[in-house]
DNA sequence: AGCGGCGATCTGTAGGACAGGTTTTACCGG
DNA sequence: CCGGTAAAACCTGTCCTACAGATCGCCGCT
């Protein structure tokens, strides 16, 4: 056994206290320097371990006032992965529609089982917003934001967030809208708000697959140069 | 616009590198003192923002030799969740079994579509010895080694490495074995290990998803108490 | 009691110093 | 010319000090 580094010794440290209980979401953690002295490394170490547990969604810093404990939910953590995801080339994006297929499409049947009239009316005034809509950005806006309020529907907010951030990265790889593209867009939008209003999770289901695989396979067919995003 | 902090900055400048792809996967970064002096802030805040990228399985530093860009693999990112899921609560944890029950039941209908008799043959192998195991840790192992066999079976390493980090919690929520309890977990895997062998996804698909879900009902009647994972 | 200000505390950042690794270079013997 | 070894250059890991800027809390004043 190698001895083991102090950034792993602080890291260890501030997991331990957060897993026994010690330290409750919310709860602030002692200030660098009390943690610094008690673990036996240098504030310098302690930070460094504070910087891992906060680019992971478990605490967050605000200056001045100290390093809180997050609220250990899954959909935060998962959301931590939306700036790495904006790292990946676009054979990795490909590897990740299917998860997309899978997991919007389990969304949508979840939402046809459970959405309300309300629901419908929120989804259909997006649709009628983007179906009319000339601005190119404005319409990757407006799709994003009908996908993830169906997902939303679900009911279950990891896997929104999963939807939110496998999304976010197809966004970056756009594929041009021709008319025609944009025709068969829109129609497997209406497809998907029809069986959600329906109550058919079944058809839901298969239509948010195939409009998630639509879209896989115009990426596939384009294969368009990554942009940089923000 | 509050102006930006310097770990921000260091952040967004090691960001760009890669993404606009200056820096390859593989590629050595700059030394830090190169970076510091290149982005204009403290060797510290350099340091910080490579802990941030390493933590989310961006990059890796090996001592002495450098810091280097790593595979931008999805499954390499999705892996480093694990670390975050082991201090999420149960309630969490039950939220996430949605997500492994579609996940698992996919993976499932994969591999039979995919497997071969070699592969037949491992799984197999496995249930004999999870099945005449009488050690409760090597029971764990055995089965968290035959739903990952499963899982790589689906041939997508980011779907493996998503079931892996849902299941590495579950296990954190240890369910009484009884001996009622390991018959219908047995019969289970069975189950699965039939479909698949018989080249059916549907049956493995449901036999997949019963399974998972058996192990949800399990952890809400009993609710036990976390054990910290080291 | 309410309020304002001031001090204590905390994070953010910079810079220097050194230990302990790794890689490269230069030198020397064959 | 080649191989091997030792030194030098380089890099990360760690600690220390110092100070700026933000935030919080206490105390005294009205």
């Amino acid at each position: 056994m190698h001895d083991v580094s102090a950034v792993e010794t602080a890291l260890h440290g501030l997991r331990t206290l957060i897993a026994d209980g010690s330290l409750q979401p919310g709860d602030r953690l002692p200030s660098e320097g009390v943690l610094s002295e008690r673990i036996g490394v240098s504030r310098g170490s302690i930070r460094e371990a504070i910087r891992t547990l906060s680019a992971l969604g478990v605490v967050e810093t605000r200056r001045g006032a100290g390093t809180f404990v997050g609220e250990l939910r899954a959909a935060d953590m998962i959301r931590t992965l939306a700036l790495t995801v904006g790292l990946l080339p676009l054979e990795s994006i490909l590897e990740l529609f299917e998860l997309r297929r899978v997991l919007e499409a389990h969304a949508a049947s979840l939402a046809a089982a459970r959405c309300d009239d309300a629901a419908v009316s929120g989804l259909s005034t997006i649709l009628d917003r983007l179906e009319t809509s000339t601005d190119v950005d404005e319409q990757s806006a407006l799709d994003h934001e009908f996908h993830m309020a169906v997902a939303r529907l679900g009911g279950n907010e990891s896997l929104g967030a999963m939807v939110s951030v496998l999304r976010s990265r197809s966004r970056a790889y756009p594929v041009p809208l021709t008319d025609e593209t944009k025709r068969i867009s829109d129609a497997g939008h209406r497809t998907i708000l029809g069986a959600v209003t329906a109550h058919d999770p079944v058809a839901a289901s298969v239509a948010a697959a195939a409009h998630v695989a639509q879209s896989e396979v115009w990426l596939r067919e384009h294969r368009p140069a990554p942009e940089i995003i923000g």
